[in-house]
DNA sequence: ACAAAAAATGAATAAATATTCAAATTAATG
DNA sequence: CATTAATTTGAATATTTATTCATTTTTTGT
């Protein structure tokens, strides 16, 4: 049998790797690791450690480590070869895309679209990281993605 | 009655100013403030509002409100006021809203919101008095609202 | 090493929280 | 307005989490 230590270590790395919102699930993973617990004892477990249950947009409630929780890792500076690079993500909602992009960005981007000027958009609006593009009625989604990545090669890794 | 936005002002009004550790406890503090919720309502509301139960050494485990971002953190208090004290309006269309400021204000009222990065919203674009946010699709105006309080908590007071 | 004390644990259960389902309220549509 | 659709809500209930209590394991002092 593990140590108490060697526990409460392998429950933090487990909060740390995956989207836990039950004990019971966790127990049930931490068993799958070869470590037996019980719901009680993983209860004052987390108590030790101080773990948190926060909001996931995507899985609603989980646990979470407090100091990891919100650290926002920023990127690299280099490699900032190509206009492109500034590109961050894309969106959309009804007729419009959004296109996140590096800080001071935008106007480029948006300017590099209007050059190309695919007949998918009827305009752009740039703001300082933001793009927002006006998509014409009845083209679909697939298309302009398509479109764009024509224009911007660099997008096709974006795209989630 | 009481409207369901007031109702969740008034919940993380409480949160903020008391140390709450059960929901119980929780609608007796707001039921003594002529709010009638039953348990039921107040879960419900506190998953809309995002709130987290983390752990305090004073009062073991209890109810927070998640902070917005980091770098909102690191601003003084009173820039913050500062800069939202050029709100004036919230309106919606569609898909989009749209917040009025002081002129000027604009550009920073969105870095504001661009920073803290709400998942309900894709996009921004500042022009001199007037903010557009392009809302992501499904998302309801009253949870874009309670998100954008939580960056702004000035905005608050500005809600019909 | 041995006995006594302290800490850790599991099973059962209490307490807290989330969800279901039906009713009520509010918003949208003709 | 009237009617339908959609959202909100409470009571009851299911699920999840914390605690109690008895027992086992670990630590401490001699």
């Amino acid at each position: 049998m593990k140590s108490r230590i060697e526990r409460q270590i392998a429950i933090r790395k487990a909060i740390l790797t995956e989207k836990v919102s039950s004990q019971d699930d966790l127990v049930r993973l931490l068993r799958n690791k070869g470590i037996e617990i019980t719901q009680a004892t993983l209860s004052r477990d987390l108590k030790t450690l101080k773990v948190a249950k926060a909001y996931d947009p995507a899985a609603g409630y989980i646990y979470v480590i407090p100091e990891a929780g919100n650290i926002v890792k920023e990127e690299t500076e280099a490699g900032i070869n190509y206009l492109t690079d500034g590109l961050r993500n894309l969106q959309f909602s009804g007729n419009l895309a959004v296109i996140n992009t590096r800080p001071g960005y935008a106007s480029s981007i948006a300017a590099l679209i209007d050059t190309a000027a695919p007949y998918e958009i009827i305009g752009t609006i740039a703001g300082d990281d933001t793009v927002l593009l006006i998509i014409k009625e009845g083209i679909k989604r697939a298309d302009l993605i398509n479109s764009l990545i024509l224009i911007m090669p660099k997008l096709a890794g974006k795209i989630k």
